[in-house]
RNA sequence: GGACGCUUAGCUCAGUUGGUUAGAGCAUCUCGCUUACACCGAGAGGGUCGGGGGUUCGAGUCCCUCAGCGUCCA
C-alpha cells in the first residue's frame, strides 16, 4: 500500500481520479430495474458562458445530491449540456465579424449560421470542461445542446401543436424592443432600473386661440413629432372647455385635438399627457379606444426616422432628444428642464433602455396555468426554501401571454411559411388558419418553391422550458426508450436561481404538464418533485459578482490554490440554505485546510499500525473486542453514530452547509482533537492498540462515505488507500452508505457520558498552567482533591490525562494550601506550583469567578423561586434546574474556601 | 405602492418545535515545531442578539411597531 505524504497535493490525485472515473464508466446513468432512480437535468448553462462562482454553488450541490444518491444506491443520473442563448451568442459571433468590419448582413442568414456554428464548435464547450474540474459527476454521454437536430424538433413539435391547440397567435401589439439587439424582448427580459435623468415641461399652442397654451411635461421630447393627440381627465375642471379643440404639434408642427380619457393622472404635471401611440404602451390603448393614428419616428436601431421631421432624421434617439429640446427652446415651446428621477426598463442582455414598438410578433397563451399552480400549492413540487413558492404563484396569477419570437438568425427558426405573394401585414386570425395562405408544420410545406418561412425565430427560453423531457428523447419514442424516459421522468430536484423563477421554472412546469404523459395523473407529469433554490454569490461589499465589475474570482484560480475538493467544501459551508452569500476567500482556504486535516488523520491512522481487513464495515467489525472499550471508545462511536444521523438528516433536507458543519465539528473536534489524541496512549498498549485502531478504522471509513458527495476526489484517494474498497472498486460507484456504521457493537451511554467530563476536566488543567504561563508541555505536577468516584474515572484515564493535560502527575491529596486552582466536576486541581504563585493575583481571579457565580445563582434562585416557573415548566426543566443551583453553590462554596485558603 | 428576505462577536455567518451561563470559522492576543497535520496544537479576550412595546413562569426564537439594508413585482 502507498505511503500517505505529508500534506496533501490536489491537483495529480483530482487529474487521476476523474480520468479514472470517467474510463470505468462510473458517471452513467442506467436504468437499473428494481433500484429506485434520482435524476437532475442540469440548468444548461449558456453557451458562450464561462464558469463562474454561482456555478460552482449551483453544480456543486447537484454533483453532491447526485454523489449522495448514489451510494444510497440510487440510480444516479445527472444530464448535462448547454443551451444555445440567441441573443448572447449571436452577438458574439457578430462582434468577431466587426473586427473585419464586416455584419451577418454581409454573409447572409445561411452563411452566417454556418459561422456561428463553428464558434460554437470551437469555443462552446468549455464551460462543460470547466464543470469537469469541479469534479461534476455528469453522464456526458447524454451531454444536449438546444439546437442539436433532436431537440430543434421538439422545440419546433411543441410550436406546431400549441398553434394547433389554439395556444399561439400572431398579432400586431407593442412589444419591448431592444434596439441594440434589434429583436422583441419578453417581459421579463426587460429590468426596471431607476434612471437620474431630466423632464421638460412643454407647451402646445392652441390653434383656435393663439397665444393660448396647454402644458405637458415629457421625458422624451424626441417622440413629439409622433404625438397624435393631448389627452386630459374628463372630469378635470381645468381643461373640460378645451375638449375637442386642436393644438399645434412644436415639433413637425400639425394640428392634433385634444380628448378626454380616464387613463389620464390629474395630478402628474399639469394633467394634460401628450399621445404619441407608437411609443408608448398606455398611449397606444389611449390611441386605440380614440381611433387615433399611429406615427412611428422610430427605426429599428433607435434612430430617428423621416416621420421625426428633417431636423430629427438620422439623430440616434438620445441626440435626438437632446437636439429636439434645443429646437423646442429656440421656438419658445420649451418652458423648462428639470432633474427627475424614473424607472426606465432596460434590456437584459444588452443593457439599453427597451423601446415600445409596435410590431407584428408570435404570442404564447400560456398552457396548464391552473394545474401549475396546483402542482406548487398542493407540495407535488416542493420549493426549497418554501418561500419561493409565492413568488411563482404570484407570476401565475397575473400571467400575461409570452412574446416568443425574436428578430434574431441564430436559433429554432419558426415552422411557418406564408404562400408568396401573400401581405403578411394584413393577415388576419383566420387567414393564419387558411392552409391556402399559410403552412404551419414540422415538415414545411412538400412545394416550398411557392411560400417564404418565417424570418423570425423562438425566444430561447421557448426552447428550454422543454429540457427535463426533451433531453429524454422525448417525443420520439425510440429515443425515449434508449434514454430512459419512463424511468428518470419526473426529475427528481432541480437546482437553480430564483433569479430564473419565470424564465424557466415556472415554464417548465407548464411544460411538463402540457406535454408529458398525457392522461396521466399531475404527479406524473410535472417535471421535477423538489426545486432548490440556491443564493445569489456577492462580494464583500455585498454587490452581486458580474463580468463588469470584476469582482469575481475565477473559479479555475481558485480550484488550482486550493484544489477543487477546497473549493467545494468551502463554497458548501458558507451557503446558508436560501441565504445570499458573501465571498470570503478566508472559507476556501478553510476547505483545504479541512482536506489536508483529513489527509493527515489518515495518515497518523496509515503510521499508527498495521492495516487490517478494511473491505468492509463488516469485516471491521470483526477486529473489535467489544468486552476491551472503554469510555473513549464508546463515546466516539456514539458522536459518529449521531453525525451519520444528522448528515443524512441535512442531506434529504437540503441544508448542505449544516451537514458540512456538523462534519467538520465531528471530524476536527471529536475525532481529531480528542480520539486521535486519546489514541497515542491507547496504541502504545497491546491491551487496547488493536481495539483503537479498529475504531479509527471505522470512523475514517464512515467519514469518507459521509463527505464524498462534496469532496469526491481526496475521499475516493483516501478510500484507496487504506483499503476500504476492493480493488478495480471506487467510491463514488460502489460504496454505500450505512446508517449503523458501528454495526452490532452496542454503545454504553453512560460510559460515553463520563468522557464529557474528562474533557472538561483537561480543558480546565491546561488553562490553568497557561493562566500561570506555563508551556502546554508535559513536566507539571497537579494535585487533586476529590471524593472516590471522580477519582476511579481520573485514575481509569490516568495515562491519557497525563499527555492530554501534559502533566508529570495527578496526585490525590486531601488538603492543599496556597496553590492555584481551579473547580472542576471531578474535584478540585491544584497547580503544584506554591512556591512561584502570586498570592494576591490568585485572589483577584477567584473573586472575579466568585462575582459571576454569584450572578448566575442568583438567576437560577429567581427562577426556582417564582412559583409559577415550579407549578408550570415541565419536569426535566425544573429538575434540570434544581441540579444547576446545586453545582452552582457547590462550585461557590468550594471556590471561597480557595480564597479563603490564600489568606 | 405591494410581496419577500435580512439586521446576533472586529468580519462572514449558525442558532431546528420558546427552556441551563447565545455558538462556529476567520481575524486579534499569549504560549508551543510533544513521534498525523505550523494547511497544526493549547489557551484567552471579544456580544445589553437593530430600537421600542407585547404574549409567556421563561423570548435571539412568537406577536405588534419603528428604523436601516437588500431582492422581486407594480
Amino acid at each position: 500500500m502507498a505511503e500517505i505524504t505529508k500534506s496533501y497535493e490536489s491537483r495529480d490525485v483530482e487529474q487521476k481520479w476523474y480520468a479514472a472515473w470517467q474510463q470505468a464508466g462510473c458517471f452513467a446513468g442506467t436504468v437499473t430495474p428494481h433500484a429506485p432512480a434520482y435524476s437532475i437535468a442540469i440548468p444548461p448553462p449558456n453557451v458562450t458562458g464561462v464558469l463562474t462562482m454561482g456555478h460552482v454553488l449551483n453544480n456543486t450541490i447537484q454533483d453532491i445530491l447526485i454523489r449522495r444518491a448514489r451510494l444510497e444506491g440510487r440510480s444516479a443520473m445527472w444530464l448535462p449540456g448547454t443551451d444555445h442563448a440567441g441573443i448572447a451568442t449571436q452577438t458574439v459571433v457578430e462582434r468577431q465579424l466587426r473586427k473585419e468590419k464586416k455584419t451577418r448582413h454581409d454573409f447572409g442568414r445561411e452563411k452566417f449560421l454556418e459561422k456561428v456554428w463553428e464558434w460554437r464548435e470551437e469555443k462552446g464547450g468549455i464551460i462543460l470542461e470547466q464543470l469537469r474540474r469541479l469534479g461534476a459527476s455528469c453522464d456526458w454521454n447524454r451531454t444536449q445542446f438546444t439546437m442539436d437536430p433532436h431537440y430543434s424538433q421538439a422545440v419546433l413539435g411543441v410550436f406546431v401543436q400549441l398553434f394547433e391547440r389554439g395556444n399561439i397567435y400572431r398579432g400586431k401589439r407593442m412589444v419591448n424592443w431592444c434596439p441594440a439587439s434589434q429583436t422583441a424582448l419578453s417581459d421579463e427580459e426587460v429590468i426596471m432600473k431607476p434612471v437620474n435623468g431630466l423632464i421638460y415641461r412643454v407647451r402646445y399652442e392652441l390653434t383656435e386661440a393663439p397665444g393660448t397654451f396647454i402644458e405637458v411635461k415629457t421625458t422624451r421630447p424626441e417622440t413629439i413629432p409622433g404625438d397624435v393627440a393631448i389627452a386630459v381627465h374628463p372630469e378635470d375642471a381645468r381643461y373640460t372647455a378645451l375638449i375637442g379643440k386642436t393644438v399645434w404639434r412644436p415639433l413637425n408642427r400639425a394640428a392634433i385635438p385634444i380628448i378626454a380619457d380616464a387613463a389620464v393622472d390629474k395630478e402628474f404635471g399639469s394633467g394634460a399627457l401628450k399621445i404619441t401611440p407608437a411609443h408608448d404602451k398606455v398611449d397606444f390603448e389611449v390611441g386605440t379606444r380614440h381611433k387615433l393614428p399611429v406615427i412611428d419616428v422610430l427605426n429599428a436601431d433607435g434612430s430617428l426616422n423621416a416621420l421625426a421631421g428633417p431636423e430629427l432624421v438620422g439623430l440616434d434617439r438620445f441626440a435626438g432628444r437632446k437636439k429636439a429640446a434645443e429646437i423646442l427652446k429656440e421656438s419658445g415651446a420649451l418652458l423648462a428642464e428639470e432633474a427627475y428621477a424614473n424607472n426606465v426598463g432596460y434590456s437584459e442582455r444588452a443593457d439599453v433602455p427597451i423601446e415600445p414598438r409596435l410590431t407584428w410578433q408570435w404570442w404564447l397563451r400560456y398552457p396548464r396555468v391552473e394545474e401549475a399552480k396546483t402542482a406548487v400549492r398542493d407540495g407535488h413540487i416542493k420549493f426549497h426554501p418554501e418561500r419561493w413558492s409565492k413568488v411563482y404563484l404570484h407570476w401565475l396569477e397575473n400571467i400575461q401571454d409570452w412574446c416568443i419570437s425574436r428578430q434574431l438568425w441564430w436559433g429554432h427558426r419558426i415552422p411557418v411559411w406564408y404562400r408568396k405573394g401573400v401581405d403578411k401585414e394584413s393577415l388576419t386570425e383566420a387567414d393564419l388558419r387558411d392552409t391556402a395562405k399559410v403552412h404551419i408544420s414540422l415538415a414545411g410545406p412538400a412545394d416550398p418553391e411557392n411560400w417564404v418561412q418565417e424570418d423570425d425565430v423562438l425566444d430561447t427560453w421557448a426552447s428550454s422550458w422543454l429540457w427535463p423531457f426533451a433531453t429524454l428523447g422525448w417525443p420520439d419514442k425510440d429515443k425515449m426508450r434508449a434514454a430512459g424516459y419512463d424511468y428518470f421522468y419526473p426529475t427528481s430536484t432541480l437546482v437553480t436561481g430564483p433569479d430564473i423563477i419565470f424564465f424557466w421554472v415556472a415554464r417548465m412546469i407548464m411544460a411538463g404538464l402540457e406535454f408529458t404523459h398525457e392522461g396521466e395523473p399531475l404527479e406524473n407529469r410535472i417535471p421535477f418533485r423538489d426545486v432548490y433554490f440556491t443564493g445569489i454569490i456577492r462580494d464583500q461589499q455585498g454587490r452581486k459578482m458580474s463580468k463588469s465589475l470584476g469582482n469575481s474570482p475565477d473559479p479555475l484560480d481558485l480550484i488550482n490554490t486550493y484544489g477543487a475538493d477546497g473549493l467545494r467544501f468551502g463554497i458548501i459551508s458558507i451557503a446558508p440554505a436560501g441565504q445570499d452569500i458573501r465571498f470570503q476567500e478566508d472559507r476556501i482556504e478553510g476547505g483545504k485546510n479541512f482536506c489536508n486535516k483529513l489527509w493527515n488523520a489518515c495518515r497518523f491512522r496509515q503510521m499508527s499500525g498495521e492495516m487490517g481487513d478494511n473491505s468492509s464495515t463488516r469485516a471491521i467489525s470483526s477486529r473489535l473486542d467489544e468486552t476491551k472499550f472503554d469510555a473513549d471508545d464508546h463515546a466516539i462511536l456514539e458522536r459518529l453514530l449521531v453525525t451519520t444521523r444528522e448528515v443524512g438528516r441535512c442531506f434529504a433536507q437540503f441544508e448542505f452547509s449544516a451537514a458540512v458543519q456538523a462534519l467538520y465539528a465531528f471530524f476536527w473536534n471529536d475525532f481529531c482533537d480528542w480520539y486521535v489524541e486519546v489514541s497515542k496512549s491507547k496504541l502504545l498498549s497491546p491491551e487496547t492498540k488493536p481495539n483503537c485502531l479498529a475504531i479509527q478504522d471505522l470512523v475514517l471509513r464512515q467519514t469518507l462515505l459521509l463527505l464524498h458527495p462534496v469532496i469526491p476526489f481526496i475521499t475516493e484517494e483516501l478510500w484507496a488507500l487504506l483499503g476500504f474498497g476492493a480493488p478495480g472498486t471506487f467510491l463514488m460507484r460502489d460504496a454505500r452508505i450505512e446508517d449503523a456504521p458501528h454495526g452490532r457493537l452496542n454503545i454504553d451511554q453512560r460510559q460515553a457520558s463520563t468522557v464529557a467530563s474528562v474533557k472538561m476536566f483537561v480543558s480546565q488543567a491546561r488553562a490553568l498552567k497557561a493562566e500561570h504561563n506555563l508551556a502546554s508541555r508535559r513536566d507539571v505536577r497537579f494535585l487533586v482533591k476529590t471524593g472516590d468516584a471522580a477519582w476511579a474515572i481520573l485514575e481509569g484515564n490516568l495515562a491519557k490525562l497525563m499527555r492530554m493535560a501534559g502533566a508529570a502527575e495527578f496526585v490525590r491529596q486531601e488538603v492543599v494550601e496556597g496553590a492555584p486552582a481551579v473547580v472542576t466536576t471531578l474535584g478540585t486541581l491544584y497547580l503544584d506550583l506554591a512556591s512561584t504563585v502570586d498570592a494576591a493575583a490568585e485572589k483577584v481571579r477567584l473573586t472575579k469567578e466568585l462575582e459571576a457565580m454569584a450572578k448566575h445563582i442568583a438567576g437560577t434562585e429567581a427562577r426556582l423561586g417564582n412559583e409559577a416557573f415550579v407549578s408550570k415548566a415541565p419536569p426535566a426543566v425544573l429538575e434540570g434546574a434544581r441540579k444547576q443551583l446545586a453545582d452552582q453553590k457547590a462550585k461557590q462554596a468550594e471556590l471561597m474556601r480557595l480564597r479563603a485558603a490564600l489568606g
